[in-house]
DNA sequence: ATGGTCGAAAGTCGA
């Protein structure tokens, strides 16, 4: 039996049942990673999972921004919530499955609209995040899974126009160089470009204020999924399910759903 | 160079 793995930025779970509800119903999720749910945990819409089957919910939220939610039809063994910028923002939720293997979902910060450290904190944040999550995954050497909001498009086929996003916050150099230092860190397997490689365009997110976003196209790969090396031939499939954005009152994210041989 | 759109929250900010 294969395992399918979904991760999406919801932003807002409770202002998108009618997504998960449509995605649970377009593919047979076994475990749903979702990022800015935008609650505290005592206001996660719990019914909504249960009745879709994901009953088993790990929760690390906070009232109105970030937090990330795992919500499975197996169950799981809460593992950790890294907090890496020590500010108390819920980023980083991981559970260990029935097999061993540890699932990472996590949301790194933005960055703002300025890249520069000087001028724009927010940019600072962001790369300090990814340089303590690279010291972490450098030490950690248990087979996993990581998936998530990692707010970089890595590759020139990963955005709409390379070189106008050179200076554009999630795809200038700076970044692509940190989450390159992140994956090299544990010999990260980039599962999205595993089997959709360049020069195949892929995104992830369309902007909200696009006039038409299916037309312009205008899109990054802003969402990933990762599995340790040893975890690499047992990867299936991966799919980044564009369709979703075209939903009613989607999303600015799509879905990624990755299936394993576990 | 600007604004375009969302959500949560209050009358603005972050994305």
């Amino acid at each position: 039996m294969p395992l399918t793995i979904a991760s999406l930025n919801i932003n807002s779970v409770r202002a998108r049942p009618h997504i998960v509800e449509q995605l649970v119903a377009a593919r047979p999720v076994d475990i749903l990673c979702l990022q800015e749910t935008k609650c505290a945990d005592a206001e996660f819409p719990r019914a909504l999972f249960e009745r879709l089957g994901l009953r088993h919910l790990h929760l690390h939220g906070q009232r109105m921004h970030h937090g990330v939610a795992i919500a499975s039809r197996v169950p799981l063994a809460p593992v950790a919530r890294h907090d890496w910028q020590a500010n108390g923002e819920a980023r980083h939720i991981a559970v260990r499955l029935q097999s061993g293997i540890v699932l990472h979902n996590v949301y790194v910060p933005a960055g703002g609209d300025i890249p520069d450290r000087e001028a724009n904190p927010k940019f600072g944040q962001k790369l300090d995040f990814l340089a303590r999550m690279t010291d972490w995954s450098g030490a950690s050497t248990e087979p996993a899974i990581l998936v998530g909001d990692l707010n970089i498009a890595p590759l020139p086929e990963d955005v709409w126009d390379h070189r106008a996003l050179l200076d554009v916050v999630s795809h200038t150099p700076v970044e692509v160089e940190a989450l390159g230092h992140l994956q090299a860190s544990h010999g990260w397997c980039d599962l999205g470009r595993r089997f959709v490689p360049p020069p195949q365009r892929l995104y992830s997110w369309w902007s909200y204020r696009a006039r038409d976003w299916d037309a312009s196209d205008r899109g990054r790969r802003l969402d990933h999924i990762w599995c340790s090396p040893a975890l690499v031939d047992s990867s299936r499939s991966v799919e980044t399910l564009r369709a979703a954005r075209g939903w009613p009152k989607p999303s600015d994210h799509v879905p990624l759903i990755a299936t394993f041989d576990l």
